[in-house]
DNA sequence: CCGACTTGCTTCGATGACCGAGGGAAGTCG
DNA sequence: CGACTTCCCTCGGTCATCGAAGCAAGTCGG
């Protein structure tokens, strides 16, 4: 029952490969599967009679019969995603394959507690429903990105330390029931790990994905897959002690977590202490783009920081790549401190091999992971039923 | 064809689970594996037909027909099993049941080369193999754990960086020709780790078991198979900086290594620096054992610096268990500091269930993972042969 | 321009894993 | 002593996958 997982072999794995373009034929696919052709066949014909995948003419040919062209049928189907922070609600609309549309960006306090939260949602995402179905597309389902600890499986949120009033709130079936549409919750980091893996490095096993934004978090695919952990709480990397030494105190009660001194919250409270204006990440990357020596100097310690935590957890972890998303991101010179500090700091043996960048997705990339792990979820839904108890007749 | 994946429904599964006492008839392998009673019957009355297992007698009725008991069919099966760290060699034979017998340990010098080390190991393991069939049992494999990277597909060492001579040597080959007997080498915590999931927490799917001896490594279990990482160096803690101010150049060529100030060799070399002489591992617990303020009080740190490393590791990784094994975990006091670095530094959402214990299986606990890895491997060989290109027919 | 070869895809049994129904054996319990 | 439970086996039936064969539609060298 668990959302993201999926059998190697099969179904949803195919539309997989067809709409992240690493495969565009029923060759391509027999190459990537290592399935028999005629198992691909059927395949591929049970979801063109499902309207999930479409022929769309004739590619090149490499020297024999040419290949016929497979295509996700994304006929205006789309999933609602929506990305949240602790003070933002980004939102698009996101299709099998592009981009993310009508995307939106919206202050609001996740702080005020579970119910006004669920109110702003719901309200932007029926707006973005309305606006999509008005201009002829399909909503198939949602995908919320939540900043803290989510129990995927019940789709509610666990004890979130500073954020009252949230622990085991069922965000996901309030949701769907606001709504009328499937919703799929989980952590933002774990969302966008996803969305990295699958979109842009499926062919990884083990990688690491990190979130810097105004909070810190990581999500973990290992041997291909979502790890979650024990309790769901893996990649939570954010109450890491980096310096001892440091004064202020953290919101789970320790002192010097890499949130109090890495976070995009953290930055700018150092900034505003210098008296430089800053409030969100939008604030720092301008500073930093306007060549504000304290932002960058602040930026590159952040990046340090955060590569000391991740030089251990690439020793212990040893992923083929490390990426790093979320809005700080796109400052240069915290992902060269990451870099720098990785290289200084980890055997040669781990990092000889070690791909580190920045998400390919870009600022949409935790939009379009929920998207299109909601969009997945839907197409699989009917097919591939839960193993155990489904069918009833 | 890697060594030690298994699919988890069957063939080698079902021996493991009769092997550990998880199931001990057919019924139980029907409730532990949720297959048919028909398919469990079928598996079942094959691994008898091939001598892995054995019917004896009847256990206690739960309200119906007494269960035929199943049992490992070990008649006189067993491995030989070496665990190797750099300055000794333990050996001993292994059952698929009950402890290490004939266990031996042995003083030599791994850093003296490949070939030195090959000879002696050929030598202990012939004497070895010669004893246990003299005994009237029948020799199936060789285990060897390895303290170093080990690229356990190919069967070679890795660049360990301070043993010159090693990097790539074909030690599981070369062994398997000198004993004509089939070899699995692998990393001596992998083997520990594996030991331990297996026989002692088998119903656990994320586990992190740390390697506390001369040396420091860890072997990860996620989601119930052994995490090798991209190049099979996850797992390699020893290297994480702990103390950027320690004066202690590492062989690795940075300085604050966990291992140059938490393994069992800094601890003898800072109480030799005290004039209290301790040059093996046995030596600082019997140090500790007798009350010796110094040696509890290293040991006491060195549990606190490998807890700082494993916070980390934990708030990552979010295992359900973390076991310590090696020489030093039967130091009491060690043990206690990882637990209270641990408590101290994470999260509470990881530690709530987080258990945190000594090795179950003992100081043996590595000769055992490694002699039954070999054993399973040598069961499972004829049986589950690898899924592509092998019945020649 | 024409065979020979390559590539792409489908059709059609064969195989094998697994399941479920049915039933027999051997118990417990009232 | 009968009703029920537990354990286990036997016997078809279903389903996924494979491999062989073949057709379709290209390329390419003579």
């Amino acid at each position: 029952m668990t959302a993201f997982d999926e059998q190697p072999g099969s179904a949803a794995h195919v539309l997989e490969l067809v709409a992240n373009g690493s495969a565009t034929s029923r060759a391509d696919l027999v190459r990537e599967l290592g399935l028999a052709a005629s198992t691909v066949s059927v395949r591929v014909q049970e979801l063109v009679e499902a309207g999930l995948l479409t022929e769309s003419g004739e590619g090149a040919s490499r020297g024999g019969r040419r290949p016929r062209l497979l295509r996700v049928a994304d006929q205006g189907a789309v999933a609602l995603a929506a990305d949240l922070d602790s003070h933002h609600m980004r939102t698009g609309a996101v299709g099998h394959t592009g981009g993310a549309h009508d995307t939106d960006e919206h202050a609001f306090d996740l702080t005020a507690g579970p119910e006004p939260t669920l109110d702003a949602l719901a309200e932007r995402l029926s707006a973005l429903a309305a606006h999509q179905r008005a201009a002829g597309r399909t909503v198939r389902g949602v995908g919320v990105g939540f900043p803290g600890p989510v129990d995927a499986d019940s789709g509610r949120i666990v004890a979130p330390s500073r954020m009252p009033g949230w622990h085991l709130f069922p965000l996901r079936d309030r949701l769907a029931e606001r709504l009328g549409l499937p919703v799929l919750l989980d952590n933002d980091a774990n969302v966008l790990a996803l969305g990295e893996h699958r979109a842009a490095h499926p062919s990884l096993r083990h990688l690491v994905v990190v979130k810097a934004g105004r909070g810190i978090g990581s999500g973990v695919i290992s041997g291909g897959r979502l790890h979650r952990g024990a309790r769901g709480s893996a990649g939570d990397i954010s109450h890491v002690r980096v310096d001892a030494t440091a004064e202020h105190p953290c919101s789970c009660g320790n002192i010097g977590c890499l949130e109090t001194v890495a976070s995009g919250a953290a930055i700018a409270a150092a900034l505003r202490a210098r008296d430089i204006p800053a409030e969100s990440t939008a604030d720092i990357l301008r500073l930093v783009e306007n060549g504000d020596a304290h932002a960058t100097t602040l930026v590159r310690q952040a990046g340090r920081d955060i590569g000391a935590v991740l030089a251990v957890v690439v020793n212990f972890f040893n992923p083929e790549a490390v990426i790093i998303g979320g809005a700080l991101s796109r400052a240069e010179p915290l992902v060269a401190a990451v870099r720098g500090a990785l290289y200084e700091r980890c055997l040669p043996m781990a990092t000889s091999e070690l791909t580190i960048s920045a998400a390919r997705c870009g600022p949409a990339a935790g939009l379009l992971g929920a998207g299109r792990a909601a969009l997945r979820e839907a197409a699989a839904g009917p097919q591939t039923a839960c193993p155990p108890t489904r069918n009833g007749k």
